[in-house]
DNA sequence: AGAAATACATTGACAGCCGAAGTATATCGT
DNA sequence: ACGATATACTTCGGCTGTCAATGTATTTCT
């Protein structure tokens, strides 16, 4: 985890949405995803993953079920909802814009 | 300002620093060059920006003294000190990585 | 049996952003 | 002359997201 969250601040929500775009999946399956597709240079914290699920939750951007599976330890599967779905496009739109503008106002 | 200031939150530092990096400057008028740089698209809230001043100096990033104008408003100027631009090199390459991640996380 | 990995959850502290309010000077239009 | 607007800086208090710490529980590996 060689990033400082500091600078990823904000983009934590639609991280978890990206990947509930793909499929339903729980947190630690995220969390390694997320690993997986930064070569281990990012991860989140467990508290913060978590208490991102529970405010995606509450803007209806996403639903939970507990999964069936009868051995092992129990998961929390999310699914993203229209709504969500609807927010990932802007706030890919809106990446895409901040990203523009940090690089106009981080170069010399 | 349509671009949230969270999806900025933790690059306020390195956004004056590059400023600083170009020539001393104020308050009123790093803000404009950031309106201008960015079309209008962001500026910062007057409270972040001073707010942002007192820990850079705090942090011995930056120096500061009163403008010696004899006509208008007083000015407090800002200058990078040699700490500062090591700062922002190294915030440049952070930037650069985060970029990378988030290309890489807010993506199907 | 013990360690490590899997998996979820909560609490309290901390830091950055910002609305709001205040202070002060200069300029422009009428 | 006067009010509005622009310039310019400052502080306070609230809000929000991150995270260290702690706890629970199951499975797998040695």
């Amino acid at each position: 985890m060689s990033i400082s969250s500091d600078l990823l601040r904000g983009h934590t929500d639609t991280i978890i949405l990206t990947q509930l775009m793909l499929e339903d999946s729980y947190g630690y399956q995220i969390n390694k995803n997320v690993q997986e597709r930064t070569k281990g240079a990012y991860g989140f914290k467990e508290a913060t993953l978590y208490t991102a699920f529970k405010r995606l939750e509450g803007a209806g951007l996403i639903t939970s079920y507990w999964g069936e599976e009868g051995a092992g330890a129990r998961r929390r599967y999310y699914s993203i909802t229209d709504a969500g779905r609807a927010q990932w496009q802007a706030s890919r739109t809106a990446w895409e814009e901040t990203r523009a503008l940090l690089d106009a106002l981080i170069a010399l």
